[in-house]
DNA sequence: TTAATATATGAACAAATGCTCAAATGAAGA
DNA sequence: TCTTCATTTGAGCATTTGTTCATATATTAA
């Protein structure tokens, strides 16, 4: 790496940025959660949970993709604690269960409605 | 794809989130937000911007990476109009310029401090 | 002009991602 | 028990992603 001759590294700017960043698993984390929505299907899934409830099955219906497809993003999104669900005979049920994700996906929707 | 049987497909309840999903463009483009922010250098990047303006050569030092990676990942953030650039001799002075992701990142910082 | 320097760019490549397909689970009914 | 059905899982795969390296461009100074 290139250490810029004199008068690029602005080592005052630098220092004064680096002092206020967050730390690294910080930002790991909040990475994490742009991640998991930063698919449109995933993105898609999220929000049909916003709305309530859903079974995979329906799932599969609202986003037009495979059960498997389905079950395979909302087995990241159980990872990711975004998501919980609980059984109810064959059927299993998906609601969103991270509050932080709610309100910034609220958050979102209210910015691109200008 | 298995359409299920009998009782798996609520209709009311699928029908009911379909109307109300946004469109699959809005879904896309919210989708590239987040996609912009889940890589956690690319995220690190933006929040040394929020600090304030910088250069290519200072963002490398900051992020301890390339300034070849730096302005790949600024080239796909400038893309996407969420960094802007000004030339000032032989550097590039790059900031945010986008307010909704400025604010969207804003929102993220302070739920992660609880 | 030539040299030096900051940044940009394209090709190449390893790693990660999202899907499909086939097979495994787990629950309910016959 | 055996069958059916909703969901899960693992392997395989094509595609995308983020980086590196070498080279190009743009600007300044000598």
């Amino acid at each position: 790496m290139n250490v810029c001759a004199d008068k690029c590294i602005n080592e005052a700017n630098v220092n004064k940025t680096v002092k206020n960043l967050p730390d690294q698993e910080v930002i790991v984390g909040m990475a994490e959660i742009f991640k998991a929505l930063s698919d449109p299907s995933r993105l898609k899934i999220v929000l049909a949970l916003l709305e309530q409830e859903h079974c995979v099955c329906d799932i599969s219906v609202i986003c037009n993709q495979t059960e498997s497809a389905i079950s395979h993003q909302l087995r990241l999104l159980r990872n990711l604690k975004i998501v919980r669900n609980r059984r109810e005979g064959k059927i299993v049920y998906y609601t969103l269960d991270d509050d932080h994700v709610i309100s910034l996906i609220h958050y979102s929707l209210d910015h691109v409605k200008h």
